[in-house]
DNA sequence: CTCCGTGCAAAGCATTTGCATCCAT
DNA sequence: ATGGATGCAAATGCTTTGCACGGAG
């Protein structure tokens, strides 16, 4: 009865996020992405299939879904991109070839953390840990003939 | 008898690159530093104990030098921080409070890696992971009262 | 002697902001 | 009705680039 761990589909409302076209379109242009895009991506994409809304907009919804916890922000190339994530506490693998985002089973990680906690007095942030590397279907070879 | 595993202490002359005023100035302003600096920051450094050097310039060497090996980039809120950092490979630690970058023990992360490779089949850079988090001198508390 | 490296200024781009209007609650 | 959200355009700020000169190898 209380309104702690919503469904992972339950885009908005939020408290405090007001549902508007603009900001359901951007939701749904990221829902499903496993890459996550950046502003400018999310915002061409948008105008590219029809939709009517401004570059700064989507700077702002964002900034401001990020905040409530609906995206995730990632560092791509220097630039800020933004991928739909799941409510639950979870770890982000990140391909620097094909630019795939998966999720890391968080038991693999947690003890580790711990241990790491442990032996260096450093404390990890659970819900930010980002591993650079090459997935499954980017092997070894970052540029195939 | 190799040139491997030249001492940490050896900035320059690195094959292919120049050793210059400008370089050694900015390598001595980030040796020895654990807090990654921006371009920016460098500059203001330099120009601040009466170094004569160009923004251009700065950005230009720090390419070069990230790009030979001798300093490291961080992602600091957007933006690109340098580090002289071990030519050996290691980990880096963040703190996202202050700043602050350590290094993390490899054979702390090597076995870790590992298994998650066999568990996941991505394969994890050893060279490019942070993990953000709060360093021991900054207790759990981000904003204090 | 040759080229890489440098300086300066201009250009390039992603991101932010001011302000009037609009609309979700 | 009220305050958050939007759109447009201008502004901001980090970073890159063109070009001529200077210095390292």
């Amino acid at each position: 009865m209380t309104e702690t761990t919503p469904p992972a589909d339950t885009p908005l409302p939020v408290i405090g996020v007001r549902t508007t076209r603009q900001r359901q379109a951007i939701l749904a242009a990221l829902t499903g992405r496993n890459h996550p895009m950046t502003a400018q991506a999310v915002h061409a994409a948008l105008t590219g299939t029809g939709h009517r809304i401004g570059l700064s907009t989507v700077y702002r919804a964002l900034h401001r879904l990020a905040e409530v916890g609906l995206l995730h922000v990632f560092d791509v190339g220097g630039e800020r991109a933004y991928r739909r994530c799941p409510d639950t506490p979870h770890q982000h693998l990140l391909c620097d070839d094909c630019g795939l985002v998966t999720e890391c089973p968080p038991q693999l990680v947690e003890a580790w953390l711990r241990e790491l906690r442990e032996a260096t007095g450093f404390t990890p942030h659970p819900d930010r840990i980002d591993l650079h590397g090459h997935c499954a279907a980017c092997p070894a070879t970052p540029r195939s003939p």
